[in-house]
Parts: C-alpha cells; structure tokens; sequence
DNA sequence: TAGAACTTCTACGGATCGTAGAACTTTGGG
DNA sequence: CCCAAAGTTCTACGATCCGTAGAAGTTCTA
C-alpha cells in the first residue's frame, strides 16, 4: 500500500516529455528511429539506443499519450494528444488540488508575466462572445 | 545519471499533502502529535506513528514548505508558504514546460468553468489598473 | 527463406515517498 | 541536579516511477 498516485492525470518524466516534444512537432506521426535522430540532433548528445525510446514509447501509449499504426514493419506513432490538452489538463489537476480555486486562480493571475496576463485576457475575451 | 528532476518544484506525495493541509489549517501551527490525530480524524483511519509524521515534517523542512520553532520540547510547524502559492506557481511551472503558452492559455481558459472564468477576468481586470 | 529491421521482455540502478523502529537529545518534575 | 518521558533524528525497507538498454522474439522484404 506504499505509493497511491490517486487522482491527476500521469506525469510524464524528462524523456518522456522530450518524446512527446518531437512527436509534437510531427503531425503525421515518426518512426523509433526518427525519434533517436531528432532527440539528438536537438541535445547535441549520441543517439540513446533505440530500445530506449521503443521503452518510453511503450509507457506513453499506456498512459494514452501516443497512438501507433503499422507502416511497413515498423510503426508510426503520433501524439494522442495536443501540446495544449495535455498542459491546460494539467494545470486543471493542479488547481483541483485546492478547495479554495477563487483565490488561488487570483493568485495566478496575480503571478503570471504581463504579456501572459495579457494572452488570458484576450482569451477569455474570445469566450465570452 | 538515471533521474533528473530538473526544473520545476518539488512535488509533494499523497501524505505530504495531507500534511500541508493540516497546516494550512492551522496559521498559528501545530505539532507533529497534532497532526497525527487530525489526519486519523479527517480519515477516519488509525493513527500513523508519530515519527512517519515527523519524517514527512523532515522532508517538507528541506523543501522549504515548511519551518518551525522551538515550543517546550517540541516544536511547533507551520506552512512556510501560502496554499495559493504553491498552487499558483505549480501551475505556472506546467505552464513553463511549453514553448508555446499562447496557446496553451488559450486552451486553459476554456477548459476552466464559466465562474471561474468570471473569476480570472475580475483578477486581470484589478491588475490593469 | 534468411537476414535485417523492428518490437517486446526483462532488468537494473537511482530517486521519491510512505512507513516506522532504534537511537539519541532535551527538558520538566521531583 | 538527575532521570524518565517527550520529542527528534537516523536509518531503513518496500513500492513505484523513470532512464537506460541488452536479449529474445517477431515480421517483413529482398
């Protein structure tokens, strides 16, 4: 009974946010292979074995952050999904973590940088039409 | 090299939070006795053993969620930061892992409810002035 | 059909967290 | 002024998560 995740949606560690990072930026989806390229050409780092990646790519689609088809004998895995759902969702599970939203989303507002709270206003401007 | 945290604040575990809670509770600050029964009272479930409470204090000491002072023979802890603010600025770091937070305000702001909405306005609305 | 390409299985080490006993420190009461 | 009790730190263990990757298995394609 040690550990109890309970409630939230998974968090997803270094790699795996860096995999989601390049899947992100491939609407139609990589190949492994391609991954370890990009991975590192972007860190300037040697390529990690692609069993690694084939590992993180395992654990995200069973977190439902990929999806995957056949292409030849490989697969094509593509985000499940947007960049955006998953940090707006997030910061929603962070917020529900409080009783009291009404001043911890005044805090918030209080707390983001000028152009941000000018990005939110203009959002939340949108919605109200 | 297996695990790097990283940026972003220390996440606080499942007991760790209910150990906050209890002193967000309490602005003067409790001891660790007390906390044990307000937990076992808030859950309903046994009692944990003081030192879990106290190695759970230890922890959140080092992650500078909490501080404490010499009371008798004890001592007496209280939050060393508010709830909004923890609150506030975890979201804010899930809103720091993309590049694109345009976008993801976008989406926050209408993923969150109507009230809530009203809410972020009114806050945004005090800070233009 | 065999070798290459790809995937799954298995595994390990480090980190974090829940949990708590053992050993140590402090102090209030006698 | 010293001792027992109250409190704290030390140490530890098991579970889970994540980065990492070899070994073993599967599936194409030439």
């Amino acid at each position: 009974m040690a550990n109890e995740r309970a409630g939230g949606p998974p968090r997803l560690g270094e790699l795996e946010r860096a995999v989601m990072d390049v899947l992100w930026n491939a609407p139609d989806g990589t190949t492994a292979q391609e991954i370890v390229e990009r991975l590192a050409a972007r860190d300037g780092t040697a390529e990690l074995a692609t069993t690694t990646v084939l590992t993180v790519l395992d654990r995200l689609r069973r977190k439902d952050f990929v999806t995957r088809e056949r292409a030849g004998r490989a697969h094509r895995y593509r985000a499940a999904r947007t960049r955006d759902d998953v940090i707006a969702s997030s910061m929603l599970a962070v917020l529900e973590t409080t009783e009291d939203r009404r001043s911890a989303l005044v805090r918030f507002a209080g707390a983001v940088s000028a152009e941000e709270a000018a990005l939110l206003r203009a959002a939340l401007a949108e919605l109200e039409e």
